[in-house]
DNA sequence: AATGAATGAGCCTTCATTCAT
DNA sequence: TATGAATGAAGGCTCATTCAT
């Protein structure tokens, strides 16, 4: 129905079937039924195309990865339901996540470029999200004393390496996340530390 | 000397700093101060280039890894190591781990490619190496009963990803290699595990 | 006016003056005072300008051909007409019989090739026609019993290769035309048999 | 066992296989078995190569076809002879038979250009011989009188068209031979045209 | 005679983008 | 809003040919 919703939707597929520097203007144009001027009249540019796609994903990621940390009061719970969330949000948004996360292109990180702008702006969102349950974990003594910061970057390296392994591979490693959030709260949990110092 | 090389660490150096699909063939020809025609002499096609750079480099980061999980004999004092390394690598191979980790060309890894199948031929021996670390740890009482296959694929990606989050963010966190190793090693300790019941 | 004619202008000129692969598209767009993109954006390759051309003339040529056919409707008549037909459809469309007979780039006879189901297709139909001609003949006496598929394929060889060897050798044998006509009338005519039974 | 005919011999599989243009040194060489280099150390060009096989070729017909010519002493017993012996050697030869009368390169016929004076040469020769024996038959009687030269580049033509017109078709056509033989016959035979006056 | 590394000009084609309608 | 003809720069790649060994 919606012009723009159709050129949106033809040009996912495509930058997720093929990537984003093989897939051309006029083949959106083509499945999306749709004269390849208009894509130009919308998003300006084809870069525009996939900036409209990241940042959509993304607002939504953010917007329910914020809900999900509010939802539980204790840190440690709240941890590890971000990384359910994450995995659960990657099954039901392969193809976008395909297209942030698989070969984002590399023009479009260039320094001071809006696209890195927008990325970094959210990575460091999400980093924040994290780092703040992890210091309410700190603080009601579900997570142990370790630097919060670091720790947020970490978990979220590992939620985009998992994921991404997943991707370029086909791999399909069932039950995956559930181990991940056992990895992570083995790590973290602060009754162990609490009686144990480790190393 | 060798022209062929000359053409490798001009194309390294160019799809470092601009990335792949961004380089010429004929500006990799002028900067390795070499006739256009024998980088297809040598490699055939671009991407013979970027693939010849991605087993060179793939060959010496798993020979070292194979190794360095060797020098340990106790599994958990060999992932730490392990890990170590990983970052270490990934410091005095900056070059080479931008192109291959940040903007691999989609099209490589088209179902059933060649490079594909080196990339996850490759991709699955260190995670056996992993896995093998795990398995010693997890018999000699350094590391807790855990799945190992699935472990070792979360510390695989653990260090894909963070070693990406660096490249595309030029974030620059100092030491992170420490708290990635201490990471691990809180998750994995089989002293804790023995005396304590997490969850 | 017309872009797409100025091109396909552009194309004879230069096909019939240098040969198919001589000619750089760059040389057309330049000719016919286009862009080169242009060229594409019409005929999707450089084979499909000559792909044009050729369905064009041998279009044109058919349809005069099997026109010609039934306006004599002695059998005898009808071929001696065609071949005189053959030679001025030759002098009035030498350029782009120079590019079709001349010089058809091989490629695009290659088995099962569109261009060859073409050629092979309308190559069939005229020999179809010179065959319905010399069965008209026969059943009417102005031609002699003879094999009529056979009679025409000989036929078409016959004008087929004397164009060919004129425009090969640029040789300019004035009359040319009226001594074939000369030459397949004894040969066919059935007055002459009827009365001689040749060896 | 001799590099040079080993070339020769790969070139013509080569060239008839794909067509002269679609044939580069470096395939030739490679089916040779020799370095591509050798092939220019003997025959200084790419087009001195089909030169070379087009000379030989050539020269054996001519020989042939003249010892032929010698072979019957009435006239139209000759030219009869002559179409038998060009059919014979077309199946004989069909692979060097392909590369010269299918698609012979354009640029080669360049006005000037030494192919074109040979093929302008041998073919004339060709005429010639076919003239000659024309000639005999007039005088011999076995002959009608008609204008031996025009009628000589006819049969030229008539040769030349079958057989470009089997090769491109693919086309088996069993018997033609002697069919052409017939349908020349008839329009030659001066029995006929002693007791009759045609058109 | 024989090799094959090295050259470099040139070509077809792709593609994002513009613009008149 | 919508079209698609038209642009033109840029790029990967092929290939005949040369030459030092």
């Amino acid at each position: 129905m919606d012009r723009k919703q159709a050129i949106l939707k033809a040009a996912s597929n495509l930058f997720a079937e093929r990537g984003f520097a093989s897939t051309s203007t006029s083949a959106i144009a083509k499945k999306a039924g749709v004269a390849e001027g208009l894509i130009f009249h919308y998003f300006k540019t084809k870069q525009g195309i996939i900036i409209n796609i990241l940042k959509e994903m993304l607002e939504q990621y953010i917007a329910e990865f914020e809900q999900t940390a509010q939802q539980e009061l204790i840190g440690l719970q709240a941890i590890k339901k971000l990384i359910s969330f994450h995995f659960q949000f990657g099954e039901n948004n392969h193809e976008a996540l395909l297209i942030v996360i698989r070969d984002f292109p590399h023009d479009l990180m260039a320094p001071g470029s809006p696209t890195r702008v927008i990325l970094e702006d959210r990575s460091s969102h999400i980093i924040n999200i994290l780092k703040e349950c992890i210091e309410r974990g700190i603080n009601d003594r579900s997570i142990r004393d370790l630097p919060a910061a670091k720790t947020a970057f970490i978990i979220h390296g590992l939620l985009h390496g998992i994921s991404r392994l997943k991707m370029l591979g086909n791999m399909v490693l069932p039950d995956l996340s559930k181990e991940v959030v056992k990895f992570c709260h083995r790590s973290l949990d602060g009754f162990l530390a609490t009686n144990n110092k480790p190393e």
